[in-house]
DNA sequence: TATTGTTAGTGTCATAGGTACACTTATGAC
DNA sequence: GTCATAAGTGTACCTATGACACTAACAATA
């Protein structure tokens, strides 16, 4: 291969762009993530978040949705810019700047489309990750920490939860994500004084027990900050 | 042009990166930002936010450092990642990705660097600001956004003032930046309670009145998360 | 040295919200 | 009808927040 035909010139060297998303949802009662193998040097064989280089006309949030699809099959859920990685070396073949994103799975849309068929892709408890390429592992870490803070004052626990749910599966995220339990009555408190979910008039009955009220949040879709 | 070529060249296209910083200081009561006058097209003779290129070598924060550095002669401030914008159309020249920070200037070190050299700049209070370049004005809106949510529930208005303050001075940053003012027992009252400062001994008069006493925080130079 | 103007500094009461804690209800399986 | 299981519910205490008005200390000046 010659420079001859390497056609994208500048006059001012440029730093390749590219986003990779954190994509969770809840499977077995435990956080998870989607990673994929590499087949490409460097860390060939190993896992990495989805993600992919950014092109011209498309927005940087287009792209981080783009890349969501191709993995997943699924559009339309929640997807929120992390944070930008930008270390000098952080990728070892040129100079790559990461625009993180995080997208998160509501567990009845998990089953529509396994996973992408080129490549290999699997799901991983966040609490028990292989090692990741390149700096794959602090960001990872960085959207935990503002998954687990924005339970605290957002509704973005609902988008993890189909559009009807009961009282106990959304107490169940609450805890799956913090990794603590919590008393029932003061979470139904809590979250039935935040005047956020409404019953639907419809229960849910699986298994030999008194059946469970489903609700659905007021403003489906919307994630807001609450206090 | 000293090069006749464009020198570098790439497989596929690359976008141009920045950082561009939003750099807050309160000054006569009011909380102010740092704006530079463009001196080239496009939107040249308008105002912009100070920033600049990414070289090649250098870390996305410390290019941030360098642009802050460049514009105020101040090291070692309070300096934070806020977003990446990167719509497709944000510059007219070609795609450009901006990853904005955000930096807090304490009052006692506005007067030892008053601007650069070469360029024009001027301090504007953010309820007064002309007309912005690019997607500028965007972007300082997300700044004060996030200025004002840390108010609540980190040390951040630490950041603008000296080693040593009044309480009277602190609960001045807060009133400014949240544009609404608050009840003097009730908010000595509330940080007093959170154990961050401890007055010095020391005591300032200014004016025909009841001295103040001088605090210091516990841990300074440190932003943390308090509730 | 008494008066005035100015900012610093202080306490109480009512309310709302968070936390700890245990039993009853409805169902399906057997 | 008995049993196992998850759903559903109330009270008492405590802490944090918010509303509210006067005294203290100083410098200037009359």
């Amino acid at each position: 291969m010659t420079t001859q035909t390497k056609q994208f010139c500048y006059w001012h060297p440029h730093p390749a762009v590219t986003t990779d998303i954190v994509i969770f949802t809840i499977r077995d009662e435990k956080l998870q993530l989607l990673l994929i193998r590499r087949r490409n040097p460097p860390f060939q064989g190993g896992w990495a978040l989805p993600g992919g280089f950014l092109n011209m006309n498309e927005d940087l949030a287009d792209c981080a949705k783009r890349e969501l699809e191709e993995e997943t099959g699924i559009k339309n859920v929640y997807l929120e810019q992390l944070y930008t990685f930008g270390k000098h070396d952080r990728d070892p073949r040129e100079r790559v700047i990461s625009v993180a994103y995080y997208a998160l799975i509501p567990s009845d849309r998990l089953t529509l489309h396994p996973a992408s068929d080129a490549t290999e892709a699997g799901w991983f408890a966040y609490d028990e990750l292989p090692e990741l390429a390149f700096d794959h592992r602090e960001i990872t870490r960085t959207a935990h920490e503002r998954l687990v803070a924005k339970l605290d004052y957002s509704t973005i626990a609902f988008q993890f939860l189909p559009k009807q749910f009961t009282l106990s599966e959304l107490q169940d995220v609450y805890e799956t994500i913090r990794s603590e339990p919590m008393d029932k009555r003061n979470f139904r408190k809590w979250i039935t004084a935040r005047n956020l979910i409404e019953a639907t008039g419809n229960e849910r009955r699986n298994g030999s027990h008194r059946p469970a009220q489903l609700f659905r949040t007021k403003r489906p879709g919307r994630v807001e900050i609450i206090r």
